[in-house]
DNA sequence: AAACGTATTATCGTCATACCATTGGAAAAT
DNA sequence: ATTTTCCAATGGTATGACGATAATACGTTT
């Protein structure tokens, strides 16, 4: 998992931050600082600082130092932001937003699926169903097809922005799929629901795939609920997700 | 409007790629060439590349050059990405991609404000409102205000990524209004419908906040579309609004 | 004593140079 | 024709120097 000094670096500090180990307001240490504890050139932290400031998470100013911003700066539709803050465990109010979000941003999106989906989106999508059949009739990796269907589903909404949320909604997919696996009929049961999306939107009825994405939504949510419920911190993604492609 | 030279070179290079002056795919000139057409050292060039890396607009590598991605890795939610959209001009997709998007997250967010509002929240959204109020009495400038008050709502929604959207949304607002104010009634009508938003949150009633922003955006939907019909290429928002605030 | 202006200084911003690392493509060998 | 080898273009990293800025401390004036 060795990828460059660059990378890591930035990895490093955007964890850091997003973790809440440097706390919000707070500067982090001056870069020659930086430079003897991560073992780099100030070449590197520099440029390190520049991508974060560009995801929102800091600013900086000579003499005033590089300054954590809130969490309300952050790019919360940054791949690496939502990487850090799984890994750095998913708090209430994380799940909470992304939850907001899905049960907004799915239904709409299903229906413009229903209205623009090409040949080729629904070959996708397809594709992604046949690997959660098989990995439910002969075992295998169940998650990655399954976030792929979803996936596929947002990218035939042909819409940028709305593309673009598969990342972060991506981080709720895993978490619900957590929870549902370690229950009684787990994948198999959903697996049906999923089938009727799709079919909704291959017929073009947008009425239909809203609905029956809902169905899935609602599924998913009382069980995470009951999880946020019970639990108070809850658990990273690392390990059963660490297959997170990060930008740069 | 002299920032720092970081900054200016990130705008120079991010605008030429969201404006299509290097297309997607192609390579962007060697470093040692940009620092002599840009007048800078390499560092700067280095360190702006990177922050047009962190926000998905290129990928770089040796011997392979700096490649400009396609817009589906770019992040738009990015305020500078939104603004060198806007500069640029706002192409058809660009505007129906927020018209989707308006659609689908200002609705939810009213229901959500409905519910969550603070006090603080719905005081910002009145201020603004008085100030549009004010600017339809007496002159002045209508749009700053109409943009608080819809940024103001959706921080109301108490969703980070709700929020975060206000900015991309901005971009689409800016443009309604350009084209409503050049109509007959113009602001003037809409303000009563305005006012019917901030009643029904501030009585959390979500269905009725619901139905009367949507009230709002089907006016502006028809004016927008009426005018993605007839022009081929839309203006840029450069002259009627400079006053967006860019990052670092 | 309080308010204001000035000097100090810590820290980031920019520049310049050198060398390393990676990789695509050309050249050479099979 | 295919494979292998090598080279060179380009970004990646390191280092050192100096400039620019703004928070802090200090001194002057009222």
């Amino acid at each position: 998992m060795i990828k460059n000094v660059h990378g890591n670096t930035v990895d490093h500090l955007g964890e850091a931050i997003v973790s809440g180990r440097y706390a919000v307001g707070a500067s982090i240490p001056p870069e020659p600082v930086l430079c003897l504890e991560l073992g780099v050139s100030r070449t590197v932290i520099r440029e390190a600082v520049k991508s974060l400031i560009a995801k929102g998470l800091m600013t900086t100013g000579p003499k005033v130092g590089s300054r954590v911003l809130s969490d309300s700066h952050w790019n919360w539709f940054d791949p690496d932001v939502i990487l850090w803050q799984s890994k750095a465990g998913l708090t209430h109010e994380f799940l909470r937003d992304l939850q907001d979000l899905r049960r907004v941003v799915e239904p709409a999106a299903m229906r413009l699926a229903a209205e623009r989906a090409t040949e080729q989106d629904i070959a996708e999508v397809e594709a992604a169903y046949s690997g959660m059949k098989h990995a439910i009739e002969f075992g295998g990796d169940y998650v990655t097809h399954d976030l792929r269907f979803h996936q596929g589903l947002l990218r035939a909404s042909r819409n940028r922005m709305l593309i673009q949320m598969s990342t972060v909604l991506g981080a709720l997919l895993r978490t619900s799929f957590e929870i549902s696996a370690s229950k009684k009929g787990g994948p198999g049961l959903s697996l049906p629901l999923h089938r009727a999306v799709l079919n909704a939107v291959i017929a073009h009825r947008p009425d239909e795939a809203e609905a029956a994405i809902k169905v899935l939504i609602d599924g998913a949510r009382v069980d995470i609920e009951k999880v946020l419920a019970s639990r108070g911190q809850l658990p990273s993604l690392n390990k059963l997700a660490p297959n997170l492609k990060a930008a740069s």
